[in-house]
DNA sequence: CATGAATGAGCTTTCATTCAT
DNA sequence: GATGAATGAAAGCTCATTCAT
């Protein structure tokens, strides 16, 4: 079913609309009316309607696509020499391909919906936590974010980049954003501890659940109280 | 274009109008049809474009004046006695009241182009552009980020708290972007550098310019050498 | 929420709509392109969605209309002086107007779907049930016949109607329908019975329920046997 | 356009179009996509115009083909002993193949139009006419019907008993219908005559013509009063 | 001024028919 | 001959905008 088109010209016009979709979707998301990629491809709309059934189908179609390739280069790095440099090269290789793709941004943020792509995000989802994995055990990654930050942030840091000014130079933005997943060194603990890394930022004691608000940085009143104390005088 | 309308009746519907569509647009974006909006303010169609010219200009003005408040705020806490506090604690509010309005996410995202919210884009970003001066002053934010930086974050952590899974509680993955802006303590810099601070990540000398691509991390191939193998010791 | 329009201009229009409505759908049922309406009434086809939320809520709208006035008719009916000529008359008056529309053709046989339309529905049943009633009783109508069959024998007599040949004149085929429907009068009972009122054609004693196939006309064998050899011999 | 295909194959295609065709239309009429149709033949779109130039010559000789058959049984019974049984026994057989076939229904109401067909459709009303005379001979149906009231009355049946209640039971319609055909025997012409069997119901002396509005059922004014006295005192 | 009816282009989708392979 | 891909003209429906009332 959703085997390619056997004929020569069929599989040529397909590959015409994924890749007419692809810059439309790219350029103004889903927004695109349907008829424009149809155009754009040299087809009639009826065309594109018989390869795929639905304008959300041909969007997931060509964004699949694209993810696939993504999800290739996580599994191909999985096994590479430097974990930390494997994944924070990427997360910045990933946010450089999505960053001004309208369409594969939405697509990674959605988290896959359609059937078809289910198992695209399983296997994204299981390669990157893999990488992940590998970063946090050599301690290039803090302990305490999961593969699901991980996604988000990727999303964040795309959006982040789409806004940069000019003179940022890309990938600043993706920078900032990975520096919040590193683990501060051995020295660091001695000294006062001020990232939310969920445990009391004094003591280092963990910390009680807070479900709802803002979590809790300090195991108790008694670390709270120290740490004003302590940034007063500072 | 800025004068109000005189009558009460006209200045009544005027707000009931933009308070719709505040809801509609927060809702759903610029999605919503305007219809909804007339219905949902008890006017008719024709009584919002005596008010507005277009659509989208409903829209700008109803943002902007959530991002006037949000501007107030800034202005309000540019003296306040914690400058680190404030400056985390703004951030954090504000992705709070923006995390699930759908219209204010995009229009912080995208600079408040209209002529109409100029102004407030300026006054937005000195005030902030304060905030995060004074923040980094105490030390509570590394120097080497800028005001623009600080808006591209509040977009991209608004979105990355969009996509949270609900077990991840509210403000998780702001507080984790903010932990990107920390300033790792005076002790951490006896410690190996791995944080993307715009030096060379061994000997802290500046970093040449790296206009595409990856950014530099070493400011040359000795000390890239050097990290190398302090990483294979560790 | 079904209230009439306001204005003179849109309540013209509405008339205007059900009109071409009317016209085209008696025509060639549901099967005329909206846009033609539309252009018959004169008004684009966004208008005519202003007025009725879907096409077929326009045929329903229009037949519904309609049928009320048949229904309006038979609730007039309920207390004629002779019953027999009120129903017979009134059969006879309900084909005529649905003969050659196609539309109320459809609907009368479709049992009105619509929640709209279900009151009429039940009115109809209700007003034609009770001038059947009344015939039966003063000895018009047989007795095995229900409301159901009459609205059934309608449809059919309709449909009959619309393939008679020219030379037949009207209501031919609806005056043959009737006959099924008139009891056959005291003097008959002596003479051989044929017709399918529900007891054995030969003795009259109730039939055995014979809930599939042909309805048996025969108490049992020995009348089957009886009737058969008068026939041989007629 | 009569000729048959030469090639083994393309005969066994035109079989299995044919058959594929006849359980699509016969399930949702005009309306199935001709793909689906040659779909389930297992054949492309192409081959299907091959062998017929147009959708509805499709339709049609589907139809023809299934009519001849009916016209082939009515032939057969042409010679049967008991012409009564056989008219009234081949109408409930007709009504019960076409009840659920919408296809034929559509077709035995439209007389056949096409060119290939006329020839079925002549054979058709020949048979049907010999059976109706030779029940008419025997006093088994009323004598003032002839062959197209008989094809009217089968196409009103097939509707009447799409439209019936489960409850109802199959033939019911049908039986009703027939009895409308059925001859009221001798000793019921010396009683009142209800019956539309074309003569005064009175005096039995024929009626004026009545072009339009209700039929006659009296040669005049005296009957008609006659009639009424009679009713008034039964 | 306010209203909400009217407009009409545009959207997605379907399908009979043609035609390259 | 057979295939099924391509076509393109509808269809039903939506909605930003205009304008008669």
């Amino acid at each position: 079913m959703s085997g390619r088109p056997q004929r020569a010209d069929a599989r040529r016009n397909r590959e015409r609309i994924l890749e007419a979709a692809f810059e439309a979707f790219a350029a103004d998301g889903r927004l695109v009316p349907l008829d424009d990629i149809a155009r754009r491809a040299g087809v009639g709309a009826g065309t594109v309607y018989r390869h795929f059934p639905t304008k959300e189908a041909l969007f997931q179609a060509v964004v699949t696509e694209r993810i696939e390739r993504i999800v290739d280069e996580a599994e191909a790095l999985v096994h590479a020499e430097e974990p930390g440099e494997a994944f924070y090269g990427y997360l910045m290789w990933v946010v450089e391909r999505a960053m001004f793709n309208h369409a594969l941004c939405d697509a990674l943020a959605a988290d896959l919906g359609t059937l078809d792509a289910r198992g695209t995000d399983e296997r994204f989802t299981l390669a990157l936590g893999e990488l992940l994995r590998r970063a946090q055990a050599v301690g290039a990654v803090r302990p305490d974010v999961d593969v699901q930050d991980v996604r988000s942030l990727m999303v964040g840091a795309m959006v982040m980049e789409r806004r940069r000014r000019p003179e940022g130079g890309p990938g600043r933005m993706t920078a900032l954003a990975c520096d919040a997943l590193r683990l501060v060194t051995k020295d660091d603990e001695t000294g006062p501890r001020e990232r939310n890394e969920r445990g009391c930022a004094v003591c280092g004691k963990p910390l009680a659940a807070a479900p709802t608000g803002r979590p809790a940085r300090f195991c108790g009143p008694a670390c709270r109280q120290k740490a004003h104390r302590r940034r007063k005088t500072a």
